[in-house]
DNA sequence: AAAAGTAGCAACCGCACGTAG
DNA sequence: ACTACGTGCGGTTGCTACTTT
């Protein structure tokens, strides 16, 4: 009865019958009906009482990646891309793990950005993509792209070394008013150049271990960056984390700080430059928020512009 | 205008892992 | 404990659209 030898598929259709390819409109419209009616449950069944002559593994990639109802299309945000790159840092090529902090994305997705654009842009400027060194030309280079288009092609020279990396990054439940225009600093660290931004004025508060915690390690590896509303950052309040938080695998505080956790010990990723890039963002001009909260503008091109990174990178 | 080259992305493949029987 | 099956993941392939020559 079963002619199929795949280990991987189970018995329902002739292996000569099954369909390869390109899904046709017809065959996404079954499954689309089907998975309303009766939900995902096991692709295999799926596959076969849709009427479809593909395998469940097919069906299953087909909805995942393209025909569930919250894949999200198009373009990267700048805060996706710059959030790509932190955690691909942190988890390599994790695809999925990445995945679940850019709610709408998928893994295929998150894979073909890194290979087709990443990579590329590392090749072009002789750098392994996964290197320390990358990851600090590409920040440093996107931040003063940031500058440049806030104040202006001078702004990036003013920037000043400062203490501000003893300075906490607990605000969030002590100010109510609308923080003051960020300053950004340029903190040199062990022969790299990581961005900081700082709020002026801020005070220093009593911290706990875990905002301890956070801090140390948001500023060791990675931007950080001080908001004194996380109100404003709705993207993250939400998700991903508490949805991974489910899990075990992460913690959420209520402060500024969202704590990762895995076996290796505690490991911070401080999303909020992200939402503090989306602000900027939003000052700057062309710039749009989608639906989501996150922020498109017209950085794609210059985030990739090959002659200035280039120039960039002889700077470092 | 046509051929060649390139980039982007959807889809497939093989492997690993979890789980039910 | 073993086996078969289902699912998930990362790597790879191949098609299509776009760009360059």
């Amino acid at each position: 009865m079963c002619s199929l030898t795949k280990s991987t598929s189970s018995c329902s259709v002739d292996d000569s019958d099954l369909r390869r390819g390109p899904w046709t409109l017809e065959e996404d419209n079954l499954l689309i009906r089907y998975i309303a009616r009766h939900g995902e449950g096991r692709w295999n069944l799926v596959a076969e009482r849709a009427g479809l002559r593909r395998t469940g593994k097919s069906c299953r990639l087909r909805w995942l990646n393209y025909l569930k109802p919250d894949v999200k299309r198009g373009n990267f945000s700048l805060q996706e891309q710059l959030l790509i790159l932190d955690l691909h840092s942190n988890w390599g090529n994790r695809w999925s793990k990445i995945a679940q902090f850019l709610p709408g994305r998928t893994d295929n997705e998150i894979k073909n950005y890194w290979r087709t654009r990443v990579q590329k842009q590392a090749r072009q400027l002789k750098i392994d993509a996964n290197s320390s060194q990358f990851q600090g030309i590409i920040r440093s280079f996107w931040m003063r792209m940031f500058l440049q288009k806030i104040h202006g092609p001078t702004s990036s020279s003013a920037m000043s070394c400062s203490d501000c990396t003893s300075q906490p990054t607990n605000y969030a439940s002590h100010h109510s008013a609308l923080p003051p225009q960020p300053q950004w600093q340029e903190v040199h660290n062990q022969g790299q150049s990581d961005m900081a931004i700082t709020m002026q004025g801020m005070e220093h508060h009593e911290q706990n271990s875990e905002s301890e915690r956070c801090t140390d390690s948001c500023l060791s590896s990675m931007e950080s960056i001080n908001i004194s509303q996380t109100s404003q950052l709705p993207e993250y309040r939400t998700s991903p984390f508490q949805s991974v938080a489910n899990n075990g695998d992460y913690s959420t505080s209520d402060k500024d700080c969202l704590i990762a956790s895995n076996c290796n010990g505690m490991e911070a990723i401080n999303l909020l430059t992200m939402s503090a890039l989306g602000e900027i963002g939003n000052s700057v001009g062309n710039s749009h928020t989608d639906e989501n909260g996150l922020v498109g503008c017209d950085f794609e091109d210059t985030l990739w512009n090959m002659d200035e990174l280039w120039q960039f990178r002889n700077l470092q």
